[in-house]
RNA sequence: GGCGGGUUACCCGAGUGGCCAAAGGGGGCUGACUGUAAAUCAGCUGGCAACGCCUACGGGGGUUCGAAUCCCUCACCCGCCA
């Protein structure tokens, strides 16, 4: 059986790791307890995030046992970013993601069996803390000089921003969470992203300062584009896992849409296929790429995990039929119920003017941009272009005398409603 | 606490009294070409009841026929010194 570091290298999710050797012959030994942490920075975790739970998941596969902590205590603090200083949100604020935060880890780990993935909130450590304490306990074991030299505060030293004491002292925090996880429930590797690995680092050298333990560290390596452009975007930006920020049908859609040059890395980061499959949907990329069967298999495969097997075949189903050569006018009214059932609607009846629906149904962000884009030519509803920006929709667009499908460009797609009760 | 610098549109960044809805770049959108791709080329890129009006150069107030530009004030940010 392959060891779960190879398979994890193999999959390009090793950047870094504290002494491989030690932490090979430990996960080959037996089961090793691990955490991995999430900061509630917005009401939602988005794909970036799903490596590491992912890489998570993987572990708890070969028989270890994962630990997910919510950053309520770090989520108030902020750890410093390239960008500059954040913004603090209000406690409520960040406990109400925490929440939303739980909620969507819980169904990609598994709660039950001998490995049983547990949640966990380092606030219930870190808010009863005095400054005090803080100081005399923790504070004592860190070195200036390394929190300086630490790549993000040295940058940020030197930046136009500079740098608070409070992101500054980020990285004390989450040396605190592995010590506290150590402590309580023998937690002996910690994982996260790349840009994580000083604060890995932090936990790693204040256990062994204070406990005289030796301990693990290993991150991921930052998600690339072959393209250069930032991953996990998109024109409306970022791939979020709520289905409320971003819809399934996006979700399944920003899949669909990986670059060949970047899906075979994206399969093995983001599905669970075996090598066999991997390799073989990597072959029909090469020979034929517009099939884009890797696509077509990741953003299921991903779409599934997140939202649910019910949810991808639905979102499935309605890329089919609003992307199809066919006329949408032969597509049944379930199939077609199905599809629009997926894209934002809009009341609207025969007689409406269509730059107000395709600003109303979101299509296009206001009025000016429905003229704009009608005399671009890149407006249509039903798939006929719009003519002029005086066009109505008629009766004889809708579709089963209730929908008429508007669409800006080739993807940008919404559904008039005229409630099946047209005048 | 003192002194200095700064805050312009989605981002960066010009602009020091009218020709400014505001250069340039990036990003984004649309079209052609395609595979719902990449690359490339072209056009567009504040809003609206639209030959006009409204909103917008950190907030507020003032000078002026006229302010992103000048003055006052407040807020916030950054740096240096203590």
């Amino acid at each position: 059986m392959t060891h779960i570091l190879d398979e994890l290298q193999w999959r390009g999710l090793i950047a870094q790791t504290t002494d491989e050797a030690a932490l090979r012959t430990a996960l080959g030994e037996g089961t090793v307890a691990l955490y991995c942490g999430f900061d509630p920075t917005a009401p939602s975790l988005h794909i970036g995030n799903l490596v590491q739970i992912l890489t998570v998941r993987r572990l708890q596969l070969a028989g270890h046992r994962p630990f997910a902590l919510v950053g309520g205590a770090t989520g108030l603090i902020g750890d410093p970013k390239m960008a500059g200083e954040r913004t603090l949100n209000a406690p409520d604020v960040v406990a109400g993601w925490v929440e939303r935060i739980r909620r969507q880890i819980e169904p990609l780990l598994d709660f039950d069996g001998p490995a049983a993935a547990q949640m966990t909130n380092n606030l219930d450590w870190t808010a009863p803390m005095s400054a005090i304490d803080f100081l005399r306990d923790v504070g004592k074991h860190y070195r200036l000089g390394t929190m300086l030299a630490k790549d993000t505060v040295a940058r940020r030293l030197s930046s136009d921003q500079g740098i608070s004491f409070t992101e500054f002292s980020y990285q004390i925090l989450q040396g605190m969470d592995y010590l506290e996880l150590h402590r309580r429930h023998g937690i002996t590797l910690q994982t996260g992203g790349s840009d994580q690995w000083g604060n890995l680092l932090s936990g790693v050298e204040l256990i062994r300062k204070v406990e005289g333990r030796a301990v693990h560290a290993l991150t991921t390596p930052l998600i690339t584009k072959a393209d250069g452009t930032k991953f996990g975007k998109t024109e409306s930006g970022t791939v979020w896992l709520d289905p409320d920020m971003t819809s399934p049908y996006a979700f399944y859609q920003f899949w669909l849409n990986a670059d060949d040059a970047d899906v075979v890395r994206y399969l093995k980061v983001f599905t669970f296929r075996s090598r066999e499959e991997i390799d073989g949907l990597e072959a029909a990329v090469a020979e034929r790429p517009a099939a884009r069967e890797a696509q077509r298999v990741l953003a299921h495969d991903v779409t599934s995990l997140v939202h649910g097997v019910a949810a991808a075949d639905g979102v499935v189903a309605a890329s089919q039929a609003l992307f199809g050569r066919g006329d949408l006018r032969a597509l049944d009214p379930v199939t077609t119920a199905a599809a629009v059932a997926e894209l934002p609607s809009t009341s609207g009846r025969p007689g409406d003017l269509l730059v107000d629906l395709l600003a109303a149904s979101g299509v296009v962000a206001s009025k000016a941009a429905a003229r704009r884009a009608i005399a671009e030519g890149g407006a249509s509803v039903n798939n006929v272009k719009v003519p002029d920006d005086a066009a109505v929709l008629s009766a004889d667009d809708l579709l089963h005398g209730r929908w008429a499908l508007l669409r800006r460009g080739k993807r940008t797609l919404a559904v008039v409603d005229a409630g099946g009760a047209a005048p």
